[in-house]
DNA sequence: AATTTACTTTACGTTTACGTAAACTTTATC
DNA sequence: GATAAAGTTTACGTAAACGTAAAGTAAATT
């Protein structure tokens, strides 16, 4: 079972729950760079894992501007100095810091929405118990 | 040590580093509700609060309009009756679940994170091999 | 009293991330 | 070979989240 090595553009789309004008846009935006047959656009197996963190990106909160800059960055590396490694370095901590700040506020979240729960199954119960009565009342009346 | 109890615009904007056109826009968008003093806003700590919980929101991608979703949701459920609640119960398990798949997202981006380093590191020891390589080849020549 | 400082409203401008329509080409299917 | 299906470019439109400027009010300071 070979892995796929090419993609067209609606395989994508559909693939990652995309419209096609949002790829292009990407592609626009400098953040894929799919090759061509004629003018149809032709995407490869790392095009696909960069929409895959374009799209986890937008999940987190960053801008298309602030995943490009990563991925510039990254092919810059790759070609790089002592230099660019270094910067890639601290990059790669404070996304690190981010992830932290983020988990926090994640956990803070989760314990919100326990609260909330619970406060909304007290809630229920609470009118559970005011029908009950009622409906007692109403018998002893009968 | 008593709890301060109201703030100024320009006060909750120092504190959480937002410009005070935020606030009054999220004012205007109905997601924080200060009294007036002629014209002046006053803001409550349930106002701070919802500016916590708006930013909050923002890091983790959700929208003003699906916060403000949220804080209206919860304000009708206190006032609220079976139905509303129930609803609400379902809401909080969609958060939830929306939460768990940000925490797959960083732990995504966490490995994802460490290899980049490792390959970071990797590749500096790789430049500073050759380097001292080429430093024992001149001083054998000279 | 004059000025600075903090607020206010109104309103137009800007960026981001696409949606949508129009008009055209290429590829697949009958 | 006609027609549909998928792809293309160009270009204008839009919602969200503010920025920014203008022009005025209120409170505090000198």
């Amino acid at each position: 079972m070979a892995e796929k090595t090419t993609y067209s553009i609606s395989e994508l789309a559909k693939e990652f729950d995309v419209t096609t004008r949002s790829v292009r846009f990407y592609e626009d935006q400098g953040l894929l760079k799919p090759s061509r047959r004629g003018q149809t656009r032709i995407f490869n197996s790392k095009d696909r894992v960069r929409l895959k963190l374009i799209l986890r990106g937008k999940r987190m909160g960053f801008s298309l501007a602030e995943t490009k800059e990563l991925f510039d960055l990254w092919d810059e590396t790759l070609t790089g100095n002592e230099k660019q490694l270094l910067k890639m370095l601290t990059i790669l901590n404070n996304k690190r810091e981010q992830l932290e700040q983020q988990k926090n506020d994640i956990a803070q979240a989760e314990m919100e929405i326990e609260t909330a729960e619970t406060r909304c199954r007290e809630a229920l119960t609470e009118l559970q118990n005011r029908k009950d009565k009622q409906e007692t009342t109403e018998r002893a009346r009968a």
